[in-house]
DNA sequence: TGCTCTTGCTAAATCAGTTTAGCGGCTTGT
DNA sequence: ACAAGCCGCTAAACTGATTTAGCAAGAGCA
């Protein structure tokens, strides 16, 4: 195993010259007096011993182990997660940095533990992911090191990255209004908790806002709205059927997420009507499921890679606390027509 | 920050005790004689001053890092993943251990990158991971040390972790054969491709083995099959159209994923046909979106979670050689009855 | 009394790097 | 001619744990 891993002493021996010598010159160290010929010696004999660093040892004195920390309640295994770590990884990799993962699945217990075997292993930072978009208070463990809130915010005004709802909202609207809707388009999913709970989600409130603001821009305002208990498919369902009582019928419909917009989906079917022919549908997310409705669902994206590398470059970079947006942008598809 | 971190001579100077001493009580060490007091100096002091040890330091010596590395060709950031991460996170949590993740993109220059980073971290073991089960041959660099396969197979004969597909497709057919269909069950989804190059997928073959040996068991065949260039809705919705074109038409429909079948769906509806009234339909996966249809897909379910957690536990326990297959379940659902 | 054994504990080596302090030899300035 | 400074390099300390080797005091035995 990593009995015989060649070490810098075996460099050295090897390179003739001192220890000291090979770490200074394999750190490019500036201002020391070695020879070009010594440092010619090191590259060679590292080369040809195929030599790696032991980061374990480095980091004994150095401490720094150039890895991060992506802790999260849940976001790490949902589909939801996948563009944050991605973004985290990819970012990671081009400053040679690697991720240790953990969730916490909400669990207190599960999250101390987390944290300290992060704390542990000397993390360089930490990234603190929530799933939904929301305020959070980060265990007090965490403000010991650098520490950057992912789809979160928290009292602490630590630096933050979010996706930018409000502006997503105005976008939903604004491409409806664009096509010629106005008096007659509906928003599918309000939700009392939702909005008013930072805890719950910072979402909601921002997407209504940005919706309200181009509706009264374009002035105008919202023509129908249904609250939904939670946004999944089956409520979109509902909603959509008790939409369709409804004179005059609207003419679009803006759903909070892709899952809901699913369900409007399987209602406006049921009731033998077409998207966009009768009715108009846009939503946010884009979830994989929006690329594969028929027709295809144009939704505002969560700019989920984006995100993850923000956040990573955040940490690493000088990262000055307060929230940085990320924006939001319109995947065009077919859902979206002038009214009939 | 760790400038002042709690050490292992702090602890001691407070215990009154040689760092020896405490290293051995901390770990639990059998056959010293040290006496009951002086574990309970110990024990005191390292609760009073918070002591946690530095995980580098005792790596530096041991050899043990308490870290495993996920490696996976893309695996990390699909929804297929999440089941898979969280399984190997919760054995992971259980044994004390982490996780580092890396995705290599299916890019050699990364996977090479990433392999060093992790192995320069001196973890204890690799799980290498697949999106698609297939056979893959792992990166020498991984060969000298542990390593487990998760949904992969190797030439060298690794321990691996797969599901069992071919007593999944055994379920499939066998559940539409306990509803009374018989002759007119079709297979949406074949494909040369993927059943004849164990590189592309280990899946699809099994999954039709396991199927024909259910249908000749009871004396029957397969009706209908039609071939998909890909496992997406699109193809599953073209193919669906196609099957009604034929006479008789099926009374029931394999697919070879929910995805397809997501398409078949569409297909049905467009034809104004009934699931499972007119149309049985049974599917492989259990992706999100399986029970988020009208009505909701029967499917067998890639079983994610436990699959990861055996390739945890086959890495940090003994684990001999040899594949592991992980049975498949069915998700019963809505979408399957007795032909009309 | 002298010898060995056990008991309870510790000094020092070790892991693989980084960093500090400084050593000879040569050049330069006065 | 002598001090000062530079050049090229290295010995040793240090990081925070584990582990080996062994010491001193007391007990047991002849």
């Amino acid at each position: 195993m990593g009995n015989n891993r060649v070490t810098l002493a075996d460099v050295a021996r090897r390179a003739g010259l001192s220890k000291t010598a090979v770490s200074l010159v394999l750190n490019g160290r500036e201002g020391t007096r070695l020879s070009a010929e010594a440092h010619q010696r090191v590259f060679a004999a590292a080369e040809e011993l195929g030599y790696r660093p032991n980061i374990a040892a480095r980091s004994l004195r150095t401490r720094k182990t150039a890895t991060i920390a992506f802790v999260s309640d849940v976001v790490a295994t949902t589909r939801f997660a996948g563009g944050l770590i991605r973004g985290a990884l990819d970012a990671a990799r081009e400053r040679n940095h690697v991720l240790l993962i953990a969730e916490t699945q909400g669990d207190t217990s599960f999250e101390q533990h987390a944290i300290d075997a992060m704390i542990d292993r000397q993390v360089d930072g930490v990234i603190y992911a929530a799933m939904a978009t929301r305020r959070l208070t980060v265990p007090p463990a965490l403000l010991a090191n650098p520490v950057v809130l992912l789809n979160a915010t928290s009292p602490d005004g630590l630096p933050c990255v979010l996706p930018d709802d409000e502006q997503a909202g105005h976008t939903a609207a604004r491409t409806l209004l664009d096509h010629g809707h106005r008096d007659r388009i509906a928003v599918v999913g309000r939700n009392r908790l939702k909005e008013h709970d930072p805890e719950v989600s910072l979402a909601a409130d921002a997407r209504m806002r940005g919706i309200q603001r181009a509706l009264s821009e374009a002035g105008t305002s919202l023509g129908h709205e249904v609250f939904c208990r939670d946004w999944l498919p089956e409520y979109g369902f509902s909603a959509m059927r008790s939409l369709l009582h409804r004179s005059p019928r609207p003419t679009a419909v803006i759903c909070m997420n892709d899952r809901l917009a699913f369900g409007v989906y399987q209602a406006l079917a049921d009731a033998g009507l077409g998207v966009p022919g009768d009715v108009s549908v846009i939503s946010f997310d884009d979830d994989p499921i929006a690329a594969w409705l028929r027709p295809a669902l144009s939704t505002v994206a969560i700019p989920h890679e984006p995100m993850g590398r923000r956040a990573v470059e955040l940490l690493l970079d000088g990262n000055t606390a307060g929230r940085r947006l990320v924006p939001m942008s319109l995947r065009r598809r077919s859902s979206v027509a002038p009214p009939a």
